[in-house]
This record gives C-alpha cells, sequence and structure tokens, in this order.
DNA sequence: AAAATAGTTATCCATCTGGATAACTATTTT
DNA sequence: AAAATAGTTATCCAGATGGATAACTATTTT
C-alpha cells in the first residue's frame, strides 16, 4: 500500500503549525464555524482562512457552507495515514534492534566460549 | 505531559519533504554518513547538508563526526513525541464518538418507548 | 608529497509561508 | 430597507525553504 508522497507532504506542513493543530484540537470536540475557529487565534481572519485552506487541501479536514456559515469538521481517516507512516517505522526499527538483539547475543556467546 | 509547541513544529516540519523521510527510512536500516544518505537523492551535496540539518535540529535525528567521516543515525524517542500527539488525538476523539453512540442510543430508546 | 575523498561554507535565487489591511459579497436580523 | 454578521478576494510584505554553484578545509590513500 504505497502511500502518496504528496499528499503526506501536505499533511506534515499542515501539521506542523501550532495554530493549525490548535484548529484540528478544537474541531475534535466537534464541527465548527470560520469564527469560532477563529476566536481563540490572535489574528486576522484572512489569516485564518488561510490556515483553513492549508488544512482543507492536506484533507484533514472538510467544510461545507450552508447560508453565511462554513462549516468546518475533522476527516479523522486523512490523520490515519499520518499515524500509519509512523508506525510502520516503528514496527520496522523494532525488528531491526530485534535482529541487532541477536547478534548481540550470538557475539557474547561465541566469545564466552 | 505538556508538549512543547515549537518542537513539535521543528518535527512535523521535518517530516514534510519527501527526501528527508527517505533519510529517515534509511537510517532505520542503521546509522550512515552523508554521502551514503545523499547517493539515492539526486541532489547537490550542499542541499543534501540542509536537509541534514532540518533533520537534526528538529532532534529526529544525529550526528557525530569521525576524521572526514560524519554518522547520522535516529532518535527513535523522538519521533515517539510525534507519535504520541497523533494518538493522543485520536484517543480523545474515539471518547467523543462513544458519547455520541450513547447519545444515539438513548435517543433511540426514547423513541422506540 | 600529491591526489582523492568527505564534508563545509558562502552566496545566490525563485518560490512558498504566515502574517497584515482594504475593500468586497452574501446572508441574516432588526 | 438598513444594519449587522460571516466569510471572501486581492494585495502586499518580510522571512523561511529547497534548490543550485563555487570555492574551501580537513582527512585519508597512493
Amino acid at each position: 500500500m504505497l502511500e502518496d508522497g504528496q499528499a503526506l507532504d501536505r499533511m506534515f506542513q499542515a501539521l506542523s503549525d501550532q495554530s493549525r493543530r490548535g484548529m484540528i484540537d478544537r474541531l475534535g470536540r466537534g464541527p465548527a464555524s470560520v469564527t469560532e475557529l477563529a476566536q481563540p487565534l490572535d489574528m486576522a481572519l484572512p489569516t485564518v482562512m488561510k490556515h483553513l485552506q492549508v488544512l482543507e487541501t492536506s484533507g484533514l479536514v472538510l467544510s461545507e457552507k450552508a447560508g453565511r456559515v462554513r462549516t468546518f469538521h475533522l476527516r479523522k481517516e486523512a490523520l490515519a495515514a499520518v499515524e500509519r507512516w509512523i508506525t510502520e517505522r516503528k514496527a520496522s526499527w523494532n525488528r531491526t534492534f530485534d535482529r541487532l538483539d541477536i547478534f548481540l547475543a550470538d557475539a557474547s556467546t561465541e566469545t564466552d566460549e
């Protein structure tokens, strides 16, 4: 299952900013409008919108507009892709270190005998 | 256990580039020199070094120089911080959805009776 | 000692990024 | 219909980022 590198680029990039991670935290507690997401964020609205665009093009988040209100919500599956990247590496590293353990065990056995 | 936001910024940022993720993959199979890390990477050496600097200041990677060779290796604990951020969110989201499940179950019980 | 190897430093450049303000449209609310 | 609300678009700006080349130092190797 080959990941699309570009997509991962965009997701990690999207997560590399505290304000955007804050928005994700907020959305973890349920959908929210632009204004709600902006409220704790000491920055101009258009700036907030850029962050939201980054999140949306990364696929981590999704929005629809009803009336004059645009509502954002999380796409949990998307974060799963990032998680998968990490856990795959960790798993592989552990295998590597298992092999190292075996090697070290063998080596000490050899020197002992 | 409050994460340092800046540190997470740098780690996610470091991971937001395919070449750098490639280097991490390589280092997952054991330590490597600058030249070894550069070899599969169709870019000039100084460019490679910038990527390595990004990785090193993010804390994901570490290097020492012996003779004329600088050797890099992974800092697995660092990736654990990133992993923690993700799993914490996932856990919290699941709690939210558990509550939603309960709410829906209650609601359907009420309409049923 | 000369040549080869491994990495480093200094610049340069185009593009991206995170911030801002000003001016605007579209939808409620009063 | 006027005012308020919610978001959008267009620009601008400083600084970061990902790439390059040229010129350099330090360590082996021959």
